[in-house]
DNA sequence: GTCTATACCGGGATAGAC
DNA sequence: GTCTATCCCGGTATAGAC
């Protein structure tokens, strides 16, 4: 030992980074989610960059880890209601629908991490699956409380996850579509069935 | 005047490449939506097929605005009711659930178009706006049967089509995944709201 | 282990020669 | 109008300073 000093500075300058990146990329753009314009804002070189992250695409990941990180207090908690769930989800996405930067980030590495081989391919699996798992647990409880049966929890997480990305690519091509507004109505229409009376 | 018959031969060259590269794509995947692959399936030079459609994007566009014409028959009749309206959508999620090289294409090209100044741009704003108002219209004149004011049609298009770019984004990532099975299900809850006791 | 300098590659834009 | 030369830019690979 006596190395420990040097990874402790390793995971600052690591977050420091990050942390930069999120914010360049928030403020100026997805063009600004180039190597070269974050290591200039975190101070450093382009390869001194890349020293901590070996390619653009791994730093990228990592960004988008981040703010996955930074957005997930909301809808972590497992003892949530659908309510709940409804008001962290929105938030989020109002706030995405600030920065078109980040929006643009996560939709283009989302389909180039389509490819099995992509760095960023098993994170986005975990990702959809995790996020995908909780929502389905909290609409799973919310039935608990009325009537089972009407709805498999798992797909309306699937599909809450899935119009929620299109919506996204959506609103990258037009800018005028208002998602927050897309998604109130989905979650009053989950409501109005998951609160119907019960399937016979 | 004199260049007539040339013109009709550029038309039926364009069309016979275009068919060639929906094709090429269909059984080789997203990898043969290369400008080569294309023309030498087609029977002629890559500068040759560059011709007439000047660069790959522009292409690759016409190739979807082509796929999208012969998808078309089934949801274009504005007739239909909201069950043919389901069936036909289905149908053709289905089949793209085959073709894993064209639901690729559409998802690159869709996010590519998202900037501005791709040529493809005005074709996705376009595309999505017709087939939305086609959609609402549907569901539309199904509340007239029932009863108004419950849900608004445009929201309903929007989260439709917004679902199904998200699921096949979804798909190309996990190809576990059941779109069909999972659209079916929001067709399901759309009636159920739709059909439901009038809104007070 | 952290970081810089430099050079390389590929694509896209530009400009000038023909 | 085309073809080529050149340059810039972004990402990557290598050598070496500290």
């Amino acid at each position: 030992m006596g190395k420990r000093g040097s990874y402790a500075k390793s995971e600052a300058r690591r977050d420091s980074i990050l942390r930069t990146a999120l914010e360049v990329i928030d403020t100026e753009g997805y063009a600004a989610a180039s190597v070269t314009r974050i290591a200039e804002a975190a101070g450093l070189s382009k390869t001194g960059v890349l020293h901590h992250f070996e390619t653009k695409e791994k730093l990228l990941t990592e960004v988008l880890r981040l703010r996955d990180e930074l957005d997930e207090s909301g809808f972590a908690d497992p003892t949530a209601s659908l309510g709940d769930l409804e008001a962290a989800y929105l938030k989020v996405v109002e706030r995405n629908a600030r920065i078109p930067g980040m929006v643009e980030l996560f939709t283009r590495l989302s389909v180039e991490a389509t490819d099995p081989d992509h760095p960023a391919h098993d994170f986005f699996l975990r990702r959809e699956a995790d996020i995908g798992r909780r929502i389905a647990e909290t609409v799973e409880r919310h039935l608990d409380e009325r009537h089972r049966g009407a709805v498999e929890p798992d797909a309306v997480a699937l599909l809450l996850l899935a119009a929620t990305d299109g919506l996204q690519m959506r609103w990258l091509l037009d800018p005028e579509i208002d998602m927050t507004a897309a998604l109130a109505t989905l979650f009053r229409i989950f409501d109005a069935v998951l609160d119907g009376p019960p399937q016979d």
